[in-house]
DNA sequence: GCCGTTTTCGGCCCGACTGTTTTCAGTCG
């Protein structure tokens, strides 16, 4: 079972035991709950972990979890979740996905109208909304009744939450509303918050904060945005939109002096919030998007910067990044956050493709070595690494490769001559063939001051193997980098399996570094898997990939991804100067 | 069911909004 629906099923334990009895089973409810959001955000393998013994590792998770765990990767199933799910019919767990409805209205819906088929209950709800039956219900009207049907439907189109946005089009999005709220008189400010600060790379909707002295008119002013499709709800301090493009805009409000509280609140995350709430009640206070309460005296101080309400709870301000309950919390306690990697930092970017016409394997660059040199510059960078694909080995004799390569470094040592106030280091992207061997052979390397290795065909292998071919490849004392080394795109593929305790030992060993490619579909390394990598000690480069100067911009991404992943400035070999990464290089 | 710089027992985040109700339950983040 993929670790998605190891998640699902915990997610349908929780809510059986909601249906039976929400408050006997309270704390079982919320465990089932965190439990399963945990297993969701690991990118290890439940599978994996269990067979390592190193379920533990991942919060949420006790003895009691554990074992049934362990008794699903043995025998296919659990005996005591069997039990519990056995009291509420499985159609209920279909409906879960449908927006508004939880296990409560789930259950009345399915029993009230004996749904028994799940593959079917969704359209079968439908037809009954249709058919005007759910307004006759009890504690349900007309209202809900079409809430109900509007919700099937955007569910089916994918609308609201149900699909994310990618990062940079979450960027766009937020920016465009942003502006329109700043138009308005009665907002003082506006910030996009949740998880678009925190830089996750997909997005499930946008938050936004205003500070505002009048709630109300800036909410209408909000409601009444250009581009929106209905209004999803509105009350007094807060309001939700649908836009035309059918994703879902949340905002919250706090007057001006108590802005900081709401950035925190609002800018989550949801288990980092529950966490300082805890340290908060064992210090006698109250946390809300409001202040700080006190539960003495009943009064909230409120906070106009999030420094003073982190140094209120005793601790450092934590960088949004960070805020996922994953040990940072203690860090800011002690005092001893990690200063994190930021744009400013990167001297160099490594893997650019110019349009230089060695007829490669895969996508030529569209500009220029000049173009992208002149660009470098604008960027404040002080070297560039030009990493064009190798030329392609079924079109070309190994002569015919060696003569291109050839030709390319003279191009190259002329420009290094030529340009004064840039550096260049002369690099190519060279693809690991499914035997594990690089696609330009030794005499090639005369021609380069070393390559970056990736994977670009037959990404069908299994783990072991894969590891193999790539550690292969790696293994030439001139193939220093692995590019976007899991090959994931989102909404696309998932990437190919690797063995990462293995690479990271012997990146470790060996000198190599791996890449934090930019793209925003790739953001590869993923942030989980760069933190275990600076955890190991592995040294990071953080690329933009490009195929054209306006891609140069896209660093953003990887830095953003890189903080997610708690990287510092000295983990990251774009912050050496020229003459340190060449050293480097050739170590 | 989980967890530990008050604790291996006794705690466990907080508030907004909606619809269906006459004071609240359900859902959401």
């Amino acid at each position: 079972m993929t670790n998605t629906q190891i998640a699902e099923l915990l997610r349908q334990v929780a809510a059986s035991y909601s249906i039976q009895d929400e408050r006997k089973y309270y704390f079982q409810i919320v465990a089932y709950q965190k439990a399963a959001d945990s297993i969701e955000k690991s990118t290890s393998q439940i599978s994996d972990l269990t067979k390592e013994g190193k379920l533990n590792e991942l919060s949420g998770i006790g003895a009691s979890i554990k074992g049934h765990l362990e008794e699903l990767a043995k025998t296919g199933r659990v005996k005591h979740f069997d039990e519990i799910l056995s009291k509420v019919p499985k159609s209920v767990f279909p409906l879960l996905k449908v927006p508004s409805l939880g296990p409560k209205k789930a259950y009345k819906l399915v029993t009230a109208f004996n749904l028994k088929d799940p593959n079917t209950v969704i359209e079968d709800l439908a037809s009954i909304a249709k058919d005007g039956k759910i307004a006759t219900l009890e504690n349900f009207g007309e209202k809900s009744q079409s809430d109900i049907l509007r919700a099937i439907g955007e569910y089916g189109k994918g609308a609201g939450k149900t699909t994310r946005m990618l990062i940079s089009f979450a960027d766009e999005l937020a920016e465009k509303l942003i502006t329109y709220l700043k138009k308005s008189p009665d907002i003082k400010q506006a910030f996009p918050l949740g998880s678009l600060r925190r830089k996750l790379p997909t997005v499930g909707d946008i938050d936004i904060a205003v500070a505002t002295a009048s709630p109300q008119k800036a909410i209408d002013y909000f409601a009444n945005y250009p581009y929106k499709d209905r209004i999803i709800e509105k009350g007094i301090a807060s309001a939700s939109i649908l836009t035309t493009g059918g994703h879902q805009v949340d905002l919250m409000t706090q007057p001006v002096k108590g802005f900081g509280s709401l950035l925190q609140h609002f800018t989550g995350s949801k288990h980092h919030n529950v966490h300082l709430r805890e340290i908060a009640l064992k210090m006698g206070l109250s946390l809300s998007e409001k202040g700080i309460k006190d539960k003495k005296t009943e009064k909230v101080k409120m906070y106009e910067t999030e420094e003073e309400f982190y140094s209120a709870l005793k601790m450092q301000w934590i960088p949004p990044e960070m805020r996922e309950d994953t040990g940072e919390i203690e860090l800011a306690q002690k005092k001893m956050l990690p200063k994190l990697i930021e744009l400013q930092d990167m001297k160099a970017d490594f893997h650019i493709h110019s349009d230089y016409p060695l007829d490669p394997s895969h996508d030529l660059g569209h500009n220029t070595m000049e173009e992208m040199l002149k660009k470098a510059k604008e960027l404040g960078y002080s070297y560039l690494g030009f990493s064009e694909h190798n030329p392609s080995i079924s079109n070309h004799t190994k002569g015919q490769i060696y003569a291109i390569l050839k030709k390319r470094k003279e191009k190259i040592e002329h420009l290094k001559e030529s340009t004064k106030n840039i550096r260049i280091v002369n690099l190519l992207e060279v693809d690991i063939l499914t035997n594990g061997e690089l696609a330009i052979d030794d005499k090639c390397f005369e021609y380069l001051d070393g390559v970056i290795v990736s994977i670009h065909s037959v990404l069908k292998m299994d783990k072991d193997q894969m590891t193999k071919r790539v550690l292969n490849g790696l293994s030439h004392p001139k193939a220093k980098i692995l590019a976007h080394p899991t090959g994931r795109l989102f909404n696309e593929r998932p990437g190919y399996e690797l063995d990462f305790d293995k690479v990271f030992s012997f990146c470790r060993e060996n000198n190599k570094a791996l890449e934090v490619n930019s793209w925003p579909e790739r953001t590869d390394l993923p942030y989980d898997l760069i933190r275990q990598a600076v955890d190991n000690g592995i040294k990071l480069v953080i690329d933009t990939d490009s195929h054209a100067t306006t891609h140069m911009d896209l660093m953003k991404y990887g830095i953003w991804n890189a903080r997610r992943g708690w990287a510092k400035k000295s983990d990251v070999l774009n912050t050496l100067e020229y003459n340190e990464f060449i050293h480097w290089l050739n170590k």
